[in-house]
RNA sequence: GGGGGGAUUCCAGAGCGGCCAAAUGGGGCAGACUGUAAAUCUGUUGGUUUUCACCUUCGGAGGUUCGAAUCCUCCUCCCCCCA
């Protein structure tokens, strides 16, 4: 059985702990929490180091909670400076649960008859109906004010509100930490959870809760935090110019999945590998050391890909994008393309954008500016297309086209459907209308 | 209140009344190179156009001139100095 403190320290998942969570964790198969917004019916790539947090620990042995904040996320973490949350109505909240619930189980294991096998719950179960009166005499009671304003986030709220910036902090907001120390207290006496996992902007909200327990029931309980992860280039982590990316195959493709992964900047590999994988320190420094001798195969990339593609989205789907990334970046060629069947192009080429003429133009053939600057809006204008074509920056069906003057007709269609253009790097395609 | 300087194409910043669609740098976009990276080098960077050429553009409105981004008048907005 593995240390899950050491594991989490070597893989640069640590970033604070409470004293004696160590020695919890070595005396005892000990049940740990970690808080998910149910805000979508998907989880993003934002989601998984908390989620790969929960697996390395029931790896060590122990047994994972996944949280769904069905409750909390109404309400909106201060931490985070998010804007204040819309209402779920409860048939969206259970129908996320039940999306997220499978998302999860690729991750962890929810159903086997081992002792430490994971549940999810949603505090939206005992929030829901819990009234404000009580809650304010039961629990409200026993934290101060000043308890509470003493936290960073409440803190950099209020300030920011003297500075004559934001708009303050609403009540709810305020009162959040209660809510969420509550759930900690919460699975302290239904299931015997005495430690809370989650990223490092969480820390004050979980002491809110080892509070609670120490001081209305005289327990001990434990925090662990990871570091918020970043990219070495700056930019927030799991976004692209597209927005999240998603677990959910409809809401961003495994090919693009596939990418995410295979982009990571060689820095930022090393550290996602330690930390999205289960491979062995051993396995990882060999991986490490392979890729520093030849850097241009982007071992590190290609594994963390493959990792986590075949993960989540299984191994057909990971063969594909493999194939869809040798035909885009690859020596794709115009008989790759046209073996391709429809659903195969249109899943390929899913991400990209697209174009649509009717088919009777092609009858006298288009010009290729025309076909770039004026049956489609590729291109700004016809100098621009000139440019490009002059340029020798254009090709189409993975052919370099160079004729400024030429005509592009029936003959080229790829199926007698479509038309992939390649513009520098940028992929778009024309799917001819029938008319 | 007094005096002075400025507003230029995505940004910065040149620009003798004709040779200015406007130097140069940055950025953007392409090409080469490469690891779907970085750096570097090359080309390109208002529109129509094979070329010639034409059209629209230099804070706004007028004017002088065969001709104005460049001269004059008024207006708007910025900046600096002295009180």
């Amino acid at each position: 059985m593995t240390n899950f403190i050491q594991e989490l320290t070597w893989r640069g998942m640590l970033h604070n702990v409470m004293p004696g969570t160590e020695d919890q964790l070595n005396q005892e198969l000990t049940t740990a929490y970690l808080g998910i917004d149910p805000t979508a019916d998907s989880l993003h790539i934002g989601h998984l180091v908390g989620i790969m947090m929960l697996k390395h620990l029931q790896n060590a042995g122990h047994k994972p909670v996944a949280l769904l904040g069905g409750a909390t996320g109404m309400i909106g973490d201060p931490s985070g400076k998010s804007q204040e949350r819309n209402l779920l109505s409860e048939q969206e909240l259970r129908y996320n649960q039940e999306a997220i619930r499978k998302q999860l189980s690729k991750f962890l294991d929810f159903d086997s008859d081992a002792p430490n096998k994971a549940i999810l719950v949603n505090n939206y179960d005992w929030m829901s109906t819990f009234s404000f009166l009580d809650f304010i005499r039961d629990i409200g009671k026993h934290i101060t004010v000043n308890y509470m304003m003493a936290k960073d986030s409440v803190k950099k709220r209020i300030a920011s509100e003297e500075e004559g910036g934001a708009e303050g902090m609403s009540f709810t907001e305020f009162t959040y930490q209660l809510v969420q120390g509550y759930d900690f207290l919460h699975l302290y006496k239904t299931h015997g959870c005495k430690l809370q996992l989650g990223g490092s902007d969480q820390w004050g909200n979980i002491t809110t809760g080892t509070e609670m327990i120490r001081r209305m029931e005289g327990g001990k309980a434990y925090a662990v935090t990871c570091p918020l992860l970043t990219k070495s280039d700056g930019g927030k982590f799991g976004k692209t110019e597209k927005g999240n990316i998603w677990l959910d195959a409809e809401k961003t493709s495994p090919y693009t999945f596939y990418q995410f992964w295979i982009n990571a900047d060689d820095k930022d590999a090393e550290r996602f590998i330690k930390i999205f994988t289960t491979f062995t320190h051993e396995h990882i420094a060999e991986l490490i050391a392979k890729h520093a001798e030849a850097p241009h195969f982007r071992l590190l990339q290609k594994t963390l890909a493959q990792e986590l593609t075949t993960l989540v989205h299984g191994e057909e789907r990971f063969n594909f994008a493999i194939e869809a990334s040798q035909i885009l970046f690859g020596k794709g060629t115009k008989e790759t393309l046209e073996k391709l069947s429809d659903a195969d192009f249109n899943a390929i080429f899913a991400d990209v954008p697209q174009y649509q003429v009717e088919k009777s133009k092609f009858d006298a053939g288009v010009p290729v500016l025309d076909l770039l600057a004026v049956e489609t809006d590729m291109l700004k204008s016809k100098a621009e297309a000139r440019r490009l074509v002059q340029g020798n920056g254009l090709s189409i069906n993975q052919e370099k086209y160079s004729n400024v003057e030429g005509l592009i007709t029936k003959d080229q269609l790829l199926n007698g459907k479509y038309l992939l253009i390649k513009n520098g790097k940028k992929y778009s395609v024309i799917t001819i209308l029938e008319s």
